[in-house]
DNA sequence: TGTCTTATTGTGATTGATTCAAAATAAGTG
DNA sequence: CACTTATTTTGAATCAATCACAATAAGACA
């Protein structure tokens, strides 16, 4: 019964277990994202707003960074690119982006379940405790390579 | 004798390699990185004006763009942070970052030499013609695991 | 060495993304 | 229904980076 009514009463319930009070911005901004996955928050706003007109992009911004801490977001942050975020969470999937037209497409781990989670510390490096590896692909997807959409500078 | 003068003449000989010109301006800031990688444009640009003091910010973003593009130098953006560059480049060494202090250690490529470039694609998704992985580890540095100074707001 | 071309840098203003501060609002509690 | 305070709104401010254009100087060639 846990996501009977639809995703709605799931959010709330996460929301609730959270200490987080269920507040139609929070609704509706985690709706905007579920619908538009690897959106930035401008995206978010106006996806949001044809639900909740009124609602600021001040409150956006709160509400994802709040929720990206809580881990019922994800955020990464796409080289030139505003931050994006996306609510599928909990696994550890990575991203590929083209360098041309920004497309962002979801990848899986490649290396089975926790990735790099032991890097290889350089000889003078101090290791560090690793929580989580991101992993960013970057590339040309199939769209631009056929349109020879190619970038205008090559960036990295 | 490529490298005979220290990295001066070998820095020069690139830009010229990729046709540009040898100037003071760049010859700084690659010598400001090349002493402390890692480094936001900002600081780079305090470091390059100990021995060029009227170099520009405005010069400083455009040469730490174009040396990019030419891949004399490597930039990646940790999130919450400014893009950071270094001059290692050439090997595809990854980086890990503490998100509590925000210091980055170099790490090694955790899988061998083409690390991650074979992406294990979503059914849905459209692969792409992948050119580099970035690979972020985020953790906590030993330094704050010792003083106990853990991050205010758990950033993901 | 001097002149010329134009790449490069400097000057000044501007954008875009995000954050801060404080007042207004509303969710949850009793 | 009233109360507490988390949350949102309002409005301004910050930071990183970029744009436009004038001034400068690196490299080429006479």
């Amino acid at each position: 019964m846990t996501e009977s009514n639809g995703p709605q009463e799931a959010w709330a319930a996460a929301l609730r277990a959270h200490g987080r009070r269920v507040t139609k911005q929070r609704l509706a901004v985690l709706a905007a994202v579920e619908r538009h996955p690897h959106s930035p928050a401008e995206h978010i706003l106006a996806a949001a707003r044809e639900e909740l007109p009124e609602l600021t992009a001040q409150s956006v911004y709160v509400v994802l960074g709040d929720l990206t801490d809580l881990h019922m977001l994800r955020r990464f942050e796409p080289p030139h690119s505003p931050a994006l975020y996306e609510t599928r969470v909990g696994d550890n999937h990575h991203h590929a982006v083209c360098i041309s037209c920004g497309r962002v497409e979801d990848v899986e781990c490649a290396v089975g379940h926790a990735p790099c989670l032991t890097p290889h510390w350089d000889e003078d490096a101090k290791p560090m405790t690793i929580q989580i590896a991101d992993v960013l692909y970057q590339g040309i997807c199939q769209e631009c390579q056929r349109t020879q959409k190619l970038p205008s500078n090559v960036q990295q």
